[in-house]
DNA sequence: CGATGTATTGAGCATACTCAATCAGTGTGG
DNA sequence: CCACACTGATTGAGTATGCTCAATACATCG
């Protein structure tokens, strides 16, 4: 399930979106004693159970993982996809127990914060307690970014949209996208029946907005592709 | 549009649920000298322009409030309510500029904190600075809420659950609701048309699950209106 | 090579939207 | 004081979008 790894965040290529970010450089040894273990996943892993109480960040170095939710009627909801340098369990803080389970969607490795330790240091750190309500702050933005579509093709369009400015952030290609999640999760995410997304993709595909090969995707107009999500205009 | 009023946190109602939650009383009236101001309102005021400089948060006081957001075909879309004792504005920290306007659904006063100036208070009060933290979550979670819901009738039952359920934790009747906002706004909320608001709330009058009258409703049936929101069992 | 999980395609249908008319409540001016 | 317009809410009829159910294709794996 997982094995321990040797960790340093001074020279993880995500400082520049992650919890570090805006640390100064002395301060960063006091934070990186922080980092509990670094754990590796793989495809399927529960790394986070619904309801359990909680303790932790968390913050993907590698792969991707997703959010899970379940309700009393036994229904699945895949609340969001984390991308690396996304912090995990953000959320919980106020709940005090996960609203999700979080499952490993592909190889993928974590990094682990303990909270009470976390604002402890950031008691004495004012650039990490900045940071700290600046990524909270983005969990709002990014929790209401679906808010705006209508059509199935604009959630879609919406999605893929998304997808790709979180890659173009993390300095990946914002034009090929490796989907490590199945037509289902996208489907359960974004509220619509998995045989919609075959049907827009098509779509997409004959009016040369996108090709896309099992999970490998490449935008070839992202202007159409933005228009299609109903947030601007030709 | 808005006149200066006196302020003082340690005699308002809603100090359980606002900025002061875990603050000590001794600390109270350092939170208190922050105010900058308290701000009478009135229905239609326009409070908050979208796009404009992040620099201040607010607490409603009193009445209520909607954010309107408006993308760039020039549709308009109602990004939430606010209630008497929420935090708005917590989602521009990250982005540095207001996402949406703040508009007055009735007489209503907000109370204003600048945000620097809470950032170094808080800094000395590890309470405040916990407090902080906890709503930012406690908006993630707000933001995940409508995720469930598929039908028309799940999300209108969802939003009016929410709303009974926000009333009831700031000490107000959860039966008894003052709906400040229209059939437009709420419709435009939740993302369906306000024709299929009005057939749904018929529906649920005639299953004696609610009463409305105009814009007062009374909750008949809260288990029922729990089912119907798909999200437990009978 | 069959078996399994995932994705696609097809056909029929239901839900919720659009458009249009009506109704109720509020405010304005003659 | 009442006629008139104006806004918001409701009701009705027709339609389209996207769901359901079912069959098929495709890939991976033991």
């Amino acid at each position: 399930m997982s094995s321990p790894a040797k960790h340093n965040c001074s020279v993880c290529s995500l400082k520049k979106i992650c919890l570090p970010t805006g640390v100064g450089k002395d301060e960063l040894e006091r934070l990186e004693a922080l980092v509990q273990d670094t754990k590796v996943h793989h495809t399927s892993d529960e790394v986070i159970r619904q309801e359990s109480p909680f303790r932790n960040l968390y913050a993907v170095k590698s792969g991707m993982y997703k959010s899970v939710k379940l309700n009393d009627l036994g229904e699945e909801r895949v609340v969001g996809f984390h991308l690396p340098g996304d912090i995990i369990g953000l959320d919980a803080i106020y709940t005090k127990t996960y609203s999700s389970s979080l499952v490993a969607l592909t190889t993928s490795v974590l990094c682990q914060f303990n909270y009470d330790q976390l604002v402890l240091l950031s008691a004495k750190m004012p650039t990490l307690q900045a940071q700290l309500m600046r990524l909270s702050s983005k969990e709002i933005n990014i929790a209401n970014a679906f808010q705006n579509a209508q059509t199935a093709e604009q959630k879609l369009a919406g999605f893929i949209h998304n997808l790709s400015a979180r890659n173009a952030e993390r300095g990946f290609s914002s034009t090929q996208l490796i989907l490590s999640m199945s037509r289902q999760d996208i489907a359960s995410h974004i509220g619509m029946a998995p045989e919609t997304i075959s049907r827009i993709l098509k779509q997409f595909q004959s009016n040369d907005i996108l090709i896309i090969n099992k999970r490998e995707m490449k935008i070839l107009d992202p202007a159409r592709l933005l228009i299609s999500t109903g947030c601007a205009h030709a």
